[in-house]
RNA sequence: GCGUCGGUGGCAGAGUGGUCAAAUGCAUCGGACUGUAAAUCCGACGACCGAUGGUCUACGGGGGUUCAAAUCCCUCCCGGCGCACCA
């Protein structure tokens, strides 16, 4: 069905072997899954991805470097859409009812999903389908049929289900529809092997049930590990601790840098290309600063290229070691003699003139060019000046 | 539909008539220190001003009682749970 590749199978034993290993959470059925693998047949391997957010960040992204490297050995990859999906809302990672998300939410997040997908898989051999295309049509009978396959019983107990309900919460039977689609997704597509996150174990699994009720071969799965966020906890938009894959060299590099030490080895396993051996190394030398330094480099060269990452490496060092103002920092010109806060307000550094006071009480504002602290909260810009507000900020003033 | 419990700052969650701009935890921010934007420690965390004080806005919306309300009453909206409906 999805002949369209000429590339010969790959079997190498060893690079088997990684992708059976790498970063990989549990896979299911482990023996099925090998065997295909060094058959040399080509197999359709499928991921589903439902566009809930605008950003692919680093953690989602481990699922789909593993799916580069099915890709590497010549195997179809089916990439799914998960368009329908997404408006019903996943429930595997919330611990309460997902709403609804409105088609125009999803076809936003969908405009720039390829691009940043470019970044890591070879578009030109993916096989990209929309599941609303077969979802939307299903008549409420070919739902039940479907809904045939599972029993109340096999939901009910699904953990973070299960959970719910003995909080005495309540679980939409919307919610029970989702793992039904995402394996009818398997059924349409004939996948061998899924391939998802750890938090996806139900619905992947799903998968196989659906195949074998409606009589076909149970697909294999692999679940990757998942990424704790920079702060050690989930990785999520929300939290606020994610790094996308389309964040700036200079931004993802310092991102990088503030994860917590104890977070380096899984972002060196999950999240570069380097050999295990070559990592043991580089922890081992217990300089969690220069492990950080080369973890970011890494990371950055993946995601942008080696120039760019030395470039921010540089900018790093420079801002925050060697405490310079940085090259490319803010300009912005004012009448002589404003008061500084309704400046810093007016260019959106800071959200209030209390918050300016909290500042300057605080020695959060520095002058750099006479290496001092202003603390005069009606401080007036009567000469050019150029500035560093807390940490990050840096603004350099002009007077009229 | 009936009953009942609840809706508090980014989140979680106290407070049940004055001492509440609202405990505590998390997140966030500033400073010190450092090895980095890590860890740790200290501090801040509604806004505005003529600023060790004052003013305004805020505890789902609206109205009321009171010298005084996040706290009491009425009403509306939203959510949970139970019951009823399904028999």
């Amino acid at each position: 069905m999805f002949r369209i590749f000429s590339q010969k199978i790959d079997t190498n034993p060893k690079k088997i072997q990684k992708i059976l290993e790498r970063g990989v959470e549990d896979i299911f059925v482990k023996e099925s899954l090998e065997k295909k693998l060094k058959s040399g047949r080509r197999l359709n391997i499928k991921l589903g991805f439902d566009p809930t957010g605008p950003n692919i960040h680093i953690g989602r992204a481990i699922v789909l470097r593993k799916l580069k490297a099915f890709q590497d050995l010549g195997h179809n990859i089916i990439f799914i859409v998960g368009d329908f999906t997404a408006q019903i809302g996943d429930p595997s990672d919330k611990l309460e009812k997902r709403p609804f998300l409105s088609s125009e939410k999803i076809a936003e997040n969908l405009k720039n999903y390829k691009e940043q997908l470019g970044k890591i898989l070879d578009l030109s051999k993916v096989k990209f389908l929309y599941n609303s295309s077969w979802l939307s049509n299903l008549t409420l009978k070919e739902t039940a049929e479907l809904a045939e396959s599972f029993t109340v019983g096999q939901m009910a107990n699904r953990r973070n289900f299960k959970e719910r309900i003995d909080r005495g919460e309540e679980v939409s039977l919307r919610e029970f529809l989702y793992p039904l689609m995402q394996g009818y997704d398997s059924l349409k597509v004939e996948a061998d092997v899924e391939l998802g996150g750890f938090d996806q174990l139900f619905n992947l699994k799903a998968g196989r049930i659906v195949q074998k009720h409606f009589g076909k071969k149970e697909q294999d799965i692999l679940t990757t590990k998942m990424l704790e966020g920079t702060d050690g906890r989930k990785m999520s938009t929300s939290w606020g601790n994610v790094i996308n894959i389309i964040d700036s060299p200079k931004e993802m590099y310092g991102k990088v840098m503030s994860i917590k030490d104890e977070l380096l080895p899984q972002y060196f396993i999950l999240c570069t290309d380097l050999e295990k051996l070559e990592i043991d190394s580089i922890l081992s030398g217990n300089d969690p600063r220069s492990a950080k330094m080369r973890l970011a480099k890494e990371i950055v060269s993946i995601y942008h290229n080696s120039a760019a990452a030395r470039e921010a490496e540089e900018g790093f060092v420079n801002t925050f070691s060697k405490k310079e103002i940085p090259e490319d920092i803010k300009v912005v010109t004012v009448e002589k003699n404003r008061l500084l806060s309704d400046v810093l307000v007016d260019e959106k550094i800071l959200s209030s003139k209390t918050e300016f006071k909290r500042f300057a009480e605080e020695g959060g504002i520095h002058n750099l060019g006479s290496d001092s602290k202003i603390t005069d909260f009606k401080y007036l810009v009567s000469e050019p000046i150029k500035i560093r507000i807390g940490k990050k900020n840096f603004l350099e003033i002009k007077v009229i």
